[in-house]
DNA sequence: GCTTAATGTGAAAATAAATTCACATAGGGA
DNA sequence: TCCCTATGTGAATTTATTTTCACATTAAGC
């Protein structure tokens, strides 16, 4: 087989890529080299002129990660000035990246990815608690700009996002798509803005 | 090296104990015939004698899962009629399994046991949401009772349970221990009986 | 056009884990 | 007591996947 010629830059992309689509299909499987070659119509062995090891290319994979939930949230926050309104953006864009992205929510909770590697783990772990950070941020400027509550804690807030967002991911894969994230997020979103507004 | 020899009762349910402290135990790795085989001072091979493969031993570890959550909700019902102190009661007992049981909530969200075998994984999924229609179950008679808000959807309610807890369960893995899952569920279960008892 | 460094290939080796198998033995029941 | 079977063992074997390596090829710069 005869395959064109990239320059790195742009096959580690492609590789990431690659692998983020694997992981976002239908079947939940174990993420491959060989997988991941076939995918791009390379040979495994290609991927290993652009990674050391499967490792490293994981980690990448999970840079991409941490660049998309954080682009998520400038673009959100750019997009409108309200703070009730970049909470609510900021859930149904989570709620899209579960049912129609690539496999990002589901990395959030698979062993495969954090499970092995400590310092893969604590990175995740620190990516979960950054965003969660900025999503508390935008409760504490809601708050002094008067268009949320005082009285409850922005942290407390995060935390309710979480809860709204990672069981509905869980749900949706573990119920092979079946589960309405949608409605879920919906529904939860009357109830926390309810919770959350200024009256 | 000489073992003891035990009936196969004995052994299937030692075996899934073994795998059971394991999985719980710090750090996050694939469940290994091997070290299952170890941690009991069994060879390998001695296993196989009381499961036809791996994959039939990680069935059982998830059969004695779902027991142990059923009659987790069974006690709480025998134990408090209340059904606000049920679901209060239900909250922190999972909160418990987090923090100091071995690793029944680290399963719930792990590749490694449903991710593979879609039947498992069905199973899983099955699992949960009978357990969150267990959990409505109890709102709804509080309902009924006069003792929870009626105006607020049990089925939504059942799923602020699981954003309390599935949260808590990947933090406190993913932090090595280190996100206060007490703290955690303490704080919610505040705002949540704020939320829907009787005023 | 030539050179060469970066990229790609297929086959082989390394690694890792599950599983099988021939043999050993404990211990409950005739 | 002796037998028979369930349980256990260690040493292969199988299976799955990652990784290496010697060699080929492309394309970019001279």
């Amino acid at each position: 087989m005869t395959t064109e010629k990239l320059p790195t830059e742009v096959r580690k992309e492609q590789i990431v890529e690659a692998a983020l689509a694997i992981l976002g299909d239908q079947e939940i499987k174990k993420l491959k080299m060989t997988d991941v070659a076939r995918h791009m119509g390379l040979a495994p062995s290609a991927l290993y002129r652009h990674f050391r090891n499967r490792d490293a290319m994981l980690s990448a994979v999970l840079e991409h990660i941490r660049a998309r939930l954080y682009s998520n949230l400038e673009q959100v926050r750019q997009q409108t000035d309200n703070c009730v309104d970049r909470l609510k953006e900021m859930l149904f864009r989570h709620g899209r990246l579960i049912s129609r992205q690539q496999g990002i929510p589901r990395i959030v909770f698979s062993d495969e990815l954090w499970g092995q590697k400590r310092e893969r783990r604590q990175r995740m772990y620190r990516i979960i608690t950054g965003y969660l950070a900025e999503i508390e941020d935008i409760v504490r400027e809601g708050q002094e700009r008067g268009q949320i509550r005082t009285d409850i804690d922005a942290h407390v807030v995060a935390g309710m996002f979480l809860g709204i967002v990672q069981p509905a991911a869980l749900l949706y894969h573990m119920g092979e798509g079946r589960f309405d994230v949608d409605g879920h997020i919906g529904g939860c979103w009357v109830v926390l803005r309810e919770m959350i507004v200024m009256k």
